[in-house]
DNA sequence: GTCATTTTATGACATGTGTCGTATTTTGCA
DNA sequence: TGCAAAATACGACACATGTCATAAAATGAC
């Protein structure tokens, strides 16, 4: 996996999705989960079109037919994507991003929970920080 | 202003941006103000064809240059490009997006009290769910 | 070994967006 | 009023991406 800068479209990362959770298919199980109608040949085409810019692998393995891989991380294309979106779309002002999160999705208590923990740790550090001074 | 569904491109809220941060503008001012080098008529292209799709609006008073403003509410735009990002690139996780908010972005001491209280509230909210049932 | 099925290679077209050049129109000043 | 500058209209090209058709090659069942 790489951890390269990459910056796909949203028609990208539905097949990147797709190998991030399923682990490396051939072409005909991509086209199968793919949860849509698409033509077989389109899903070849793009995935191709991964590979030309080196975010899949291809890997020939015996008579089975060629497997499709995620050479990113979906970790890394999450972070770079979430950066991108806070300085173009939020403009950098994060708390109002947040709003929504917690208003608009239906977090689980669980989750609440992690997230006040998460706000609490960088408070924590701020705290440090303040009394380094 | 308009709470239509939208989803701008990067470039395309590069000048959306520009028209809800300094309200109308003309076509010589967006130009002056794009933070970049691009050709004049380039900007106008780009500008015409929001106008097109009803993202921005021309209004033309007296011997002014012709003044385009944006039609769509900033917030709503980025409601619905977060609720995308969510659903499309961080595929419904909240809590690993948050955490990456809250530490990447170098929020202030006041910006971690809003979030902490934020979820509070939330939590308040489910905890009242549940007493209901 | 033949043949249907599956896999793979290639080429092509449409559309959206970014880019700009050129030409026309409008404005405002001398 | 005439003319330079500013504003506007319009067309064109490039590139990325989504879409697919067609054809060739590989595979496997008989």
């Amino acid at each position: 996996m790489s951890r390269q800068r990459a910056n796909p479209t949203s028609g990208e990362l539905e097949l990147l999705n797709l190998l991030w959770e399923r682990g490396a298919l051939s072409l005909s199980e991509v086209h199968d989960q793919v949860g849509r109608e698409v033509g077989y040949t389109t899903v070849q085409t793009r995935l191709n079109r991964l590979v030309d810019k080196g975010w899949v692998e291809k890997a020939k393995s015996g008579r089975q037919p060629t497997r499709y891989a995620a050479v990113l991380e979906s970790a890394a294309v999450r972070e770079t994507q979430l950066d991108h979106f806070v300085s173009k779309v939020a403009q950098g002002s994060v708390v109002p991003l947040v709003a929504h999160l917690v208003q608009a999705a239906s977090l689980t208590q669980g989750e609440l929970t992690e997230l006040r923990n998460l706000i609490r740790d960088a408070e924590r550090r701020h705290q440090q920080q303040n009394e380094e001074q």
